[in-house]
DNA sequence: AAAGCAGTGTGACAAATATCACAGTTTGAG
DNA sequence: CTCAAACTGTGATATTTGTCACACTGCTTT
């Protein structure tokens, strides 16, 4: 649990100048999840802002009955938005934050929030745009489910995951199910659909996208 | 197009503190848009933060087909989140925001933005609460369109109404299929059932809500 | 090889929602 | 008052999506 060096902190985070990488590579904390392990959770009070540097964190809204669906992915660069909402009032925000392998989190203690914020323009311009990627991200997803049926939806998740995990998904079809709350029968059909199409190649255990 | 007390702009915005609102009180501009008047619309480039001081404003989602989907209202003491994130990059946006009566707001030119952020915490506590709530706000958009069904979002969105407008909404069951993206007749239908539940009695253009 | 299991394919059916057609009802303009 | 327009109600039907039942496949364990 030791800390990276402002320069590397820098290359993840290009709109840090060089007073705020120092200072956060000084009060900050390097933690590292495991695979599987739970970042945050629905109703918790926070007590750091969360900046990605290495792995993954998969983004999720869990219903009243447990059902799931999927939001987005942080990557390396990217800081947890909410997490960054600090303020005591954290109520009820039901969203999970898992991290689907090895991750690396800097932890910026809140109490630093105010100091940053003031002295470090370099640090509010990246919250700023912290929130505004993940607010644009969030209103696209509004849109799917707004507006499009299944098939469309489906084809946008797996374009969204390749472009994160790269063409090949190691998903299985009721993991997808889950993540854009169908049924695993349902996905199955359209994906051999989108197969005639040739827009995907579809293996057990493996979805090859061709974007 | 002149600008606000502060006395009147902290009774409206109890966050701010007294420099604060001197400050916006000299260079911020106080506009009237009338019922009807678009203060944003999709891919639009943001020159001002704006603070709604009277009136209200209906915040809703295009689609590429013309659909409308509604989000949330802004009312006085509400700023606009999205005004707000005003870095260059306002790409494609596509979220209107139009009066839905005479509406008054006070207007911040964004090159003051690093001046506020810098020298007045209460602005910067003020601006992570809007973000804040209106991301929990949107992901409860999420959670009634990804999980519930029309019943249950009709229920949900009459009650929302009903919070901003009071219990008499004055609304066509076209107007509320749009704003939920449903149909006519599929409203006419739900409304019926919830009349027979008790939960509300239907008129034409009015819609007595009894939470 | 046999058994077991996770993953997948598929037809039949059920449920939710959308669409169509048309009729009735209220309101407001002339 | 009359007519037209806007609003609402309703049955019939189509479409989309979910559910159920069960078969099949290929991999792993024993």
């Amino acid at each position: 649990m030791f800390s990276l060096e402002p320069k590397e902190l820098i290359k993840q985070f290009p709109l840090f100048d060089q007073e705020l990488a120092s200072f956060i590579s000084e009060e900050a904390e390097t933690k590292t999840f495991n695979q599987g392990e739970v970042l945050m959770r629905p109703g918790q009070f926070f007590k750091y802002a969360m900046l990605v540097v290495r792995g993954r964190v998969k983004l999720y809204r869990e219903g009243e009955e447990g059902e799931e669906f999927f939001m987005y992915y942080l990557e390396p660069g990217n800081a947890c938005a909410l997490s960054m909402l600090c303020m005591a009032r954290s109520q009820s925000s039901s969203i999970m934050a898992v991290a689907i392998e090895e991750t690396e989190v800097v932890m910026i203690p809140i109490q630093h929030m105010d100091n940053l914020m003031k002295n470090y323009p370099s640090w509010y311009h990246f919250v700023i745009e912290t929130y505004r990627s993940r607010f644009e991200e969030v209103l696209n997803v509004i849109d799917q489910i707004a507006f499009k049926n299944m098939d469309q939806r489906l084809e946008w998740y797996l374009k969204r995951q390749s472009e994160v995990m790269g063409p090949n998904l190691n998903l299985t079809h009721q993991q997808i199910a889950t993540d854009i709350n169908s049924s695993r029968e349902v996905v199955s059909r359209l994906l051999k659909k989108l197969e005639n199409n040739g827009m995907v190649v579809v293996e057990r255990n493996n979805i090859h996208w061709k974007g």
